[in-house]
DNA sequence: GGAAACGGTTGATTTAGATCAAAATTCTAC
DNA sequence: GTAGAATTTTGATCTAAATCAACCGTTTCC
């Protein structure tokens, strides 16, 4: 899927869920995959955040920055002998624990910036599997080369620290999501999740490309596709957001809050009429 | 609840969910309260686990261990500024994320050897309360101070990584839980889990008592109150074991093993009559 | 170009587990 | 020891979401 952008620049990679209607869209040229992190987009909310400039210049040597992989590659099957941590330059992953049926547990989804690999450093085993959900650069961290630069670097061991707690905050909060959430708060507060990364990242929060299927939607929230489709109908019934496949628009920000809070104490429902 | 053993040892902690009705039960004495990682029995699965003497040492001084705590009384609220990391050294202790309507996610129950607080690295501010359930004593360690001395210590820092990442894992498999298992398999997994901890402990794996109530086994796994009771009965009735209050005997683990992973694949139900 | 596979939507029906209600049991505190 | 408050159990009813089923639009691939 190449196309042709205002600035002439090839764009090689496929539309994807970052920024394709939004006006001061990244241009992502061949040059800049294997970009160094001190000139990354990146660089405030990925792993060398906060390192001085010669730490990050150390972070930077050990950085493996591979070809753009595609839809369906993995990053690593569970099972798999731990080797390197993985973060998204562009596109998206999503982790999963696959069972024995066939069937996955979608376990997460991962944005530019994101790590992947962390629940893997126990036993130096990957106990969930990391695919390929768009065209995506990854950049690849060898993990004994990061523990040893870590060693010597307190502030990379330091933000080593805080996306491990990170990432224990937010499977945290997910758990309270399927624990305590009904299937349109659980939506809710997945759109709003959404949203609020890709702001984090220069994109529109309010118009977004979805690059997972329903069903994978469906199995990170744990509820059935079918439930998941009626919900998008009934979000765009009730105006609070523009449903056209991948193509997500939030209406109304504030009110898809309130429905993605709306526990028992709070009954004012969404019109269904 | 003061009682006396067969050895004559004044046992101040309660009966607790630990080998209550084991005959190696351990015996726990004033004295050993304050005891030192090096002389703890549980210093081959906490946080000490793979230092040298002389790093153990240095680790062992910035530990401060408190008084006994008890059953409410809280190591910290959600919003507390982050100091300290805590390691149940006996007892038991819950972490839950209250909702502002009183209610509240059980988040994890925590045994002796492991640690408390992990998510709060990240922003230096505890985003989910930790409860004791049952007389315990908790050792107690500032972060700050622990963080540094990872910087001179690889494998303290080593060890940092694994446990982080170990609770990764953790609630990983409590997601794949939630999002996919039916009631029966929760409970069947959660009793098992508390069996395996048991054992590593050097407990019973199938004679323990529960330090949670039945509501907050609910709430931990996503169901109701009344669901854990019928439960509860249900097992019993089928023979996979024995209850009565907080007493629980489990009598056929493998039974409750393929209840615990029976998903649509493996029909071959537990006689309900 | 057409068939097959896939992903998504919509409707009808079923059901697991929630909720409501009440009694039984245990715990707590005077 | 007793009153009152929790906690747990059990039963009856309800409902949110799963499941089953059919269909439609897209994509893919001979």
């Amino acid at each position: 899927m190449i196309q042709i952008n205002r600035k002439a620049t090839i764009v090689i990679y496929p539309i994807n869920s970052m920024g394709q209607t939004v006006s001061d869209r990244k241009v992502i040229s061949f040059e800049n995959i294997k970009i160094a992190c001190k000139s990354c987009s990146l660089v405030t909310l990925c792993l060398p955040m906060g390192l001085d400039p010669e730490d990050m210049e150390r972070l930077d040597r050990i950085i493996k920055r591979s070809r753009p992989l595609h839809r369906g590659d993995h990053l690593f099957r569970e099972g798999d002998s731990f080797q390197c941590l993985y973060i998204v330059k562009t596109g998206s992953v999503k982790t999963y624990a696959p069972s024995e049926d066939g069937g996955e547990q979608v376990l997460g989804f991962h944005l530019p910036g994101e790590l992947i690999g962390l629940d893997a450093i126990e036993n130096a085993i990957h106990n969930c599997s990391a695919k390929i959900l768009e065209t995506s650069a990854i950049c690849e961290i060898p993990f004994s080369h990061l523990e040893e630069l870590s060693t010597s670097m307190p502030s990379l061991q330091h933000q080593m620290y805080r996306l491990l707690s990170r990432e224990i905050s937010q499977d945290e909060s997910m758990l309270t999501l399927l624990g305590k959430n009904n299937a349109e708060e659980r939506l809710a507060a997945f759109l709003l999740s959404l949203s609020a990364r890709f702001k984090r990242r220069g994109f529109s929060p309010f118009d977004f490309y979805l690059s997972m299927s329903r069903h994978e939607i469906g199995s990170y929230l744990g509820l059935a596709v079918e439930t998941v489709s009626r919900l998008f109908t009934r979000f765009q019934e009730d105006g609070l957001l523009e449903v056209e496949r991948k193509h997500i628009q939030l209406l109304d920000l504030e009110r898809l809050e309130s429905v993605s809070k709306r526990t028992l104490g709070n009954k004012d429902r969404v019109q269904s009429t």
